[in-house]
DNA sequence: TATTTTCACGCAAACGGTTGCGGGAACGAT
DNA sequence: ATCGTTCCCGCAACCGTTTGCGTGAAAATA
């Protein structure tokens, strides 16, 4: 089936050496003279040789396979990431294996354990929003590197990369209180959200920073946000006495909800309630009017948690200190919230 | 660092037994008596003994892993056809390697080289869009299984798993016959794309069907199709002397660019001029008039990539004869053509 | 010339699991 | 008692690569 491969011993054999020589020639080992070296390499190129994986796995404990696991793979955002990922691996060499945890925390643990079992060198995971009991990420990180990137947690101790929520939050807050409103509502996630809860507190301190005194009745927690959340809470807004003149939906998919919602009733936007998402989905820019938003650079942080992970994959003697690494979004104001 | 692993002859060690028992019990191999086979489950269980995969494939000659190759990974098709090889995958025992060509046909060879090397036992791919020379695809073909999936080419002697692509679009142009339309307008791609020609022929076999002269102007070709794309040739199809009543184009994302062009001169959309997209993306809901589209069940379609690959995999032995899988493609009627 | 150092390479073990083969023990049949 | 089976199990080789250690020859030093 399978072409007989090309391993060390046959390349031994056709130079008439060893297969340690040989190995050590191609790893450039100072013990081989540059004459035996210059054969070797140039047998090598000449056959396609190509060290067989699993021989030198299996000799060196060592896969050069990262695994990934994200909640759900369908989102824009995540894809980007992904990118991201599958880039700088391969770059360093390392290849990539992905899974998802359709936000499911068994399901999680059993990726974690399934890549354990593999051997994967190390791991970045992106939390599902319900992940009360960390145990079993605890118990993964005690045997192998691991990282979160983007749904973090402040429970688990280790490297962790993601956006400014809290700042990118602020900012679009900030925007809204800029162009005049005062009575903003926020549509947040219910607990376990570390995302959420950081762009909660962006929001709370910039209302802050304005003396603009908190109401209640304008933060509403959703269990799963989505589109369809994002419209019956825009209705739930729009009942209560004092309507706000600003919504700042959590998610672009949420935003997207409220935007139809107050198209179907004809409120003018951005001029009686202006809208503000985040991610800079795709959507953002068909929705009308055009989604004011804050755009996360997805590639960065999937490259950037790819070389942490590298770097403590390949330092493993050096306790590596934990890193909470934050990349910056910008805030991109489209039609929603200012017409030039 | 990590802890010591266990290992089939510490298992044997302590049952003073020999390793090849240890494997033919945890085999259930009938060589062994049921109370050792007992025994040494029992044993495994309690030590959470997992085979190292790497002696097992270094030994076997099989990694349990698939390699997935696509050009595009941000595209929400595709994410959803991944989510259901991952799916299946996991079902079936195996892992997947995914990795990204951006359409780029020498990027897509060095992937497939990767994978090889890396050992994975069979390679699911969905093509870039300028394969022109497939020699490196029928290469790899030569040394695994593989199957093409989405966009597949009917030059590469393999299975290959699509949608009804012809079909849908029939179907989707046919409709808007239907609604009287009779000067229909098609955005395809330029070459190399079998998909697009696949749609194309649906769209020439449906005009046939009703008596439809076909127009070359009606016809455009772009080498990317994209939104920038989708409005730029809807500009062109305004300009010439009888502009069409339909536009089809054969992606949504162009789609949603049609759309946009035709709300900038004011044109009445589906009452002048109807719209058709292709592929069911998550913008087709939020464009407004909602767009009319063909809804692709990539989960199947991923699903189904894996059930035939891991067919070939497993089935070495007999030679499995190529076969041609499409999956059925069902088109969405919203207001880009027909309003309640 | 005798001794040490350096250089360039080979030997062989090791990684963990699988498997062909062979063999001892128990049993039944002759 | 002898022979042939059957049942269980162990021995040892093997997969391809890496690496500690050893060694012979040449070169350098005494």
């Amino acid at each position: 089936m399978k072409k007989e491969a090309i391993t060390l011993k046959k390349i031994a054999q056709m130079l008439d050496l060893s297969t340690s020589t040989v190995s050590r020639a191609l790893s450039d080992h100072p013990d081989i003279s540059t004459e035996t070296k210059e054969k070797v390499r140039k047998l090598a190129d000449a056959l396609h040789y190509v060290p067989n994986i699993f021989a030198q796995g299996f000799r060196n404990r060592k896969t050069n396979i990262i695994g990934v696991v994200v909640p759900n793979i369908t989102h824009y955002f995540t894809t980007t990431m992904v990118r991201g990922i599958l880039e700088e691996a391969a770059i360093k060499g390392y290849r990539v294996i992905i899974s998802e945890s359709n936000n499911d925390p068994l399901k999680q643990t059993e990726m974690l354990n399934t890549m354990l079992q593999f051997g994967v060198d190390g791991i970045l995971v992106s939390l599902t929003k319900m992940t009360r009991d960390i145990d079993d990420v605890l118990k993964t990180l005690n045997k192998i590197p691991l990282i979160l990137f983007d749904k973090v947690s402040n429970k688990i101790p280790c490297t962790q990369i993601t956006i400014n929520d809290e700042e990118a939050a602020h900012d679009a807050v900030e925007h809204l209180i800029n162009i005049g409103k005062n009575r903003i509502a926020i549509i947040k996630e219910r607990d376990f959200s570390y995302t959420s809860e950081k762009r909660y507190a962006g929001y709370l301190r910039a209302l802050k920073e304005n003396n603009i005194a908190v109401d209640e009745k304008l933060i509403i927690s959703v269990d799963d946000i989505s589109t369809q959340q994002g419209k019956r809470m825009t209705n739930i807004l729009l009942s209560i006495k004092n309507p706000p003149d600003a919504i700042f939906a959590i998610t672009d998919s949420a935003a997207v909800g409220v935007i139809q919602t107050l198209k179907k009733f004809n409120i003018k936007i951005p001029e009686e309630i202006a809208v503000v998402g985040f991610s800079n989905s795709r959507r953002s820019t068909v929705i009308e009017p055009n989604l004011t938003t804050v755009d996360q650079p997805g590639e960065i942080i999937g490259k950037n948690a790819v070389k942490y992970l590298i770097d403590e994959i390949e330092n493993t003697a050096e306790n590596v200190s934990n890193k909470l690494i934050e990349i910056k979004g910008t805030l991109i104001i489209r039609d929603s919230t200012f017409k030039v």
